[in-house]
DNA sequence: AAGCCGGGGGT
DNA sequence: ACCCCAGGCTT
């Protein structure tokens, strides 16, 4: 007889599967982690982190005592910097609560920083329960599986469910949510899928073009210019903690949007000048930086080393520490 | 529903 | 240069 859907995936999971840090133990701590780690962040960059934040912090209650600012010390580099701060506020609810982590999605998902899809996947994973994990993997994989080039988010949250259903508690469901992901992941991808070594292709409608499901969606792209000021001085550099969502928590030199910004900068710490070190480009998310980064000597008791830094400050910082790193006259203007 | 939030790697 | 990643929060 001809295999089912769910028996061809797991079959084809059971053989395939990486191994992972986060697939060796059960520990729901150690899946939140994870799941939070993994939001729009690749397999391969949440590794490093995954474990260095476990030698920090081994359990959700070593968390809960340590401070926001060493967590960004461990998390600083790997983005999206609101996780580290959710994940905080997070061990520190449940911990004060003296209960243990919630068991079930519903209230997974009313604690910080964990949304439909995170709540789905440590409910699922770590306590087995059978509800469908919905990440970008799973989006694209049934997109291509039902041919749809506009995949409405309930129609694909109802599907996989259904798939999930089918199995009828045959398997376990965090299983076969991690398999559905692990496809998408490794087989299914977002371009040149490798629809041959396919273990769904009989299955699958979209398998003719499958770069047409899902559409595309056009982003755009934005240009922004500022300047940033290192202010050096015997003892360090003037840095200070950063307000507000924009790498909230995270240590900086003072930055100024454009127009006037180096005007605004001089003004605020009494300078009269300050020398152009070079010109950086930054990319974030929907927005491209360009940074003029200028010097002055001054006050200045900070060592970056022991603050949480975002990569955009450690490369300004660089051009202070490192001159004529080659960085003097990078692309410019922002065209 | 749309806008916002980092950084990186693959193509 | 472009895409998008085991998304979630705010407006």
């Amino acid at each position: 007889m001809a295999p089912t859907l769910q028996e061809a995936l797991l079959a084809w999971y059971t053989q395939h599967q990486r191994r992972l840090p986060w697939r060796e133990a059960a520990d729901p701590y150690r899946v939140l982690l994870a799941e939070v780690l993994l939001q729009q962040t690749r397999v391969a960059q949440a590794i490093p982190y995954y474990q260095r934040f476990l030698e920090r912090f081994p359990t959700l209650e070593a968390l809960a005592q340590a401070s926001l600012e060493e967590v960004l010390e461990v998390w600083q580099g790997c983005g999206y910097y609101a996780r580290a701060r959710h994940l905080h506020q997070l061990a520190r609810q449940v911990v004060a609560r003296g209960q243990p982590l919630p068991h079930t999605a519903s209230g997974l998902q009313a604690l910080p920083g964990v949304g439909p899809y995170t709540a789905a996947a440590v409910a699922s994973i770590a306590f087995g329960q059978a509800i469908a994990a919905v990440d970008g993997n799973v989006r694209r994989v049934l997109a291509r599986l039902q041919a749809w080039e506009h995949p409405r988010p309930k129609q694909v949250q109802a599907q996989a469910q259904a798939l999930l259903d089918a199995l009828k508690g045959q398997v376990h469901p965090g299983i076969w949510n991690q398999a559905l992901m692990e496809l998408g992941a490794t087989v299914c991808t977002p371009r040149k899928p490798n629809c041959p070594g396919c273990p769904l292709v009989t299955f699958c409608r979209g398998q003719g073009q499958p770069e047409r499901y899902p559409a595309a969606r056009p982003r755009p792209q934005r240009s922004l210019e500022v300047v940033a000021l290192v202010l050096q001085g015997p003892l360090g550099f003037h840095l200070e903690p950063r307000q507000g969502r924009w790498l909230g928590g995270l240590w900086g030199v003072p930055l100024e949007e454009e127009p006037g910004g180096l005007a605004r900068l001089l003004a605020r710490f009494g300078l009269q000048k300050a020398e152009l070190l070079g010109t950086l480009r930054h990319d974030l998310t929907h927005r491209r930086l360009w940074v003029r980064v200028y010097r002055a000597w001054g006050e200045g008791r900070e060592n970056p080393a022991e603050r949480p830094l975002s990569r955009l400050d450690r490369k300004i910082l660089a051009l202070a520490t490192a001159p004529a790193a080659g960085a003097a006259r990078p692309p410019w203007p922002p065209s």
